[in-house]
RNA sequence: GGAGGGGUCGCAUAGUGGUCGAGUGCGGUAGUCUUGAAAACUACUACGCCGCAAGGUGUCGAGGGUUCGAAUCCCUCCCCCUCCGCCA
């Protein structure tokens, strides 16, 4: 949500965003200012009619006999036309909010405009796609031999888009997850990447597994219920399941007003994510590339304004300080206008090479939303003036564990279907360095 | 799931229809005193919205209702506590 000021004075600009994001018929921003007028007319009308009846009814109580009776007959009229006119501020202010929260937030200088994913830019490329003497395989061929995946079984059990971890696989997923929470608890690490980009703050991160199950109505406040055909719900009580642990994690300040010394807060959240993958059928079906179930770690953070930007780059850093201890080449990307997400001022992805595919695929999103979603949650922080403000929020994956395990197989596979465990995740697996065939 | 008790201004509490946006204590901020500090004393100490301002308006868990008037009465929901049941 934006600010309703800011969109009266500059409602040019939100033209613009709405033509460069490639939604312009989302909102008719005449249309909404026309709303916002009728709804301060009427607020007008209706405070100075409350401040009425309030005039009204303390005299009432002051006064007895027939003069009462003449103050309770003009109070109760009050009180009908008050109720008219609330009617109708309802409604205007219904609508008038509706459209609000279909606006999409503001977007960087640095955000390349573009229509679609076609035009998003590699701002970098670390490591070299890699190469094999050999026809190299995918990490279905590789991991089901191994015993690492099985996806068959899970098929027959849970359905499509689903799937077994086991032996290695699995000791690698904790792996991955020790080695991340190290990594961001490490307070010479963190200084020294928030160094590298310029971020004062050196604070690590507070380790959190959060719920994965929500309240629809938290969820909507953050902007990620819809679509809703991409969330499982659960009606008995009701509660949605999340599709990240961004969705509990930063709902966490929800109506609180932080202290100016509480800034920065820094989470790195671990937990299951579960999407529905509606209208994905036939896309990526093979392997677990694409599932409904996954583990995921997830950095959430929250700083005031001026460190918005700076803030996005450590996430960014930090996700590429992860990749290159895992040794695995991938690519920096920032998205164009007409791809990223609608509570995006500047969304950066990181793409990991995928042999078997010859490409680069996603494997990271870090999604800066300024105050945009804090609106919403209603989270605001005290500047050290006293002001109060909206805190600006960071959302970024620090590991996505399934594909990152894909990137791990394909990249490091030998030709005899073994796989070489990263050097950085050796010691968590008793010092194994090679998974082979039993 | 059953029975009972609760949700008030950072915290703890007072407040059962009008003078309550709300008292008190603690905490916090500033000042007086002091070489400095502590103590003591004094003052201040929610936020949103409308308005250039004066001011107005709304908020006592949330939402509805009764009433000229609701923190206070009624209904629904949410949450917390105690006991019982079930359970990793």
């Amino acid at each position: 949500m934006l600010d309703i000021k800011f969109i009266r004075e500059n409602p040019e600009k939100i033209k613009k965003v709405l033509e460069d994001k490639k939604i312009p018929d989302a909102v008719d921003v005449d249309k909404l200012l026309e709303l916002d007028k009728q709804y301060l007319e009427l607020l007008r009308k209706a405070e100075t009619h409350r401040s009425l009846k309030n005039e009204l009814s303390k005299d009432i109580s002051k006064v007895t006999g027939e003069a009462k009776d003449k103050l309770l007959a003009e109070a109760t009229k009050v009180k009908n036309d008050l109720g008219i006119l609330e009617q109708e501020l309802d409604v205007v202010k219904k609508n008038l909010d509706e459209e609000l929260l279909k606006l999409p937030n503001l977007v960087s200088d640095d955000t390349p405009v573009g229509k679609d994913e076609s035009e998003n830019v590699v701002l970098r490329r670390w490591g070299k796609p890699t190469k094999f003497g050999f026809e190299p395989k995918d990490h279905v061929d590789l991991g089901v031999p191994l015993d690492l995946i099985d996806i068959e079984t899970a098929t027959k059990i849970s359905g499509s888009r689903f799937f077994y971890l086991k032996n290695e696989a699995v000791l690698m997923q904790f792996a991955l997850v020790q080695f991340v929470l190290q990594t961001l608890t490490n307070p010479k690490i963190i200084a020294e990447l928030a160094k590298k980009v310029n971020n004062p703050y050196t604070n690590v991160f507070t380790p959190v597994v959060p719920p994965v199950l929500m309240r629809p109505e938290v969820m909507n406040k953050m902007g990620r219920l819809n679509p809703i055909e991409e969330r499982y719900y659960i009606p008995s009580d009701p509660l949605v399941l999340v599709g990240s642990a961004e969705h509990t994690l930063g709902p966490i300040f929800m109506d609180q007003t932080l202290k100016a010394n509480q800034l920065p807060v820094r989470f790195i959240g671990y937990s299951t994510a579960f999407r529905r993958e509606a209208g994905t059928y036939g896309k990526d079906m093979k392997g677990i590339l694409r599932v409904h179930q996954f583990d995921k770690l997830e950095m959430e953070t929250f700083v005031p304004q001026e460190i918005g930007l700076q803030e996005q780059d450590l996430l960014v850093a930090i996700q590429e300080y992860l990749m290159q201890q895992l040794e695995l080449p991938y690519e920096v990307m920032i998205l164009c206008t007409g791809d990223m997400g609608k509570p995006d001022y500047r969304q950066i992805d990181i793409n990991t090479w995928v042999p078997a595919q010859n490409k680069y695929r996603e494997t990271h999103s870090a999604d800066y939303m300024t105050d945009y979603q804090a609106r919403r949650l209603n989270i605001k922080y005290e500047d050290a003036e006293g002001n109060r403000k909206f805190v600006y929020m960071n959302d970024a994956t620090a590991l996505a564990i399934g594909r990152t395990l894909i990137a791990i197989l394909e990249n490091n596979q030998q030709e005899d279907g073994s796989i070489k465990i990263p050097r950085i995740l050796q010691q968590y697996l008793n010092g194994k360095e090679i998974i082979v065939r039993k």
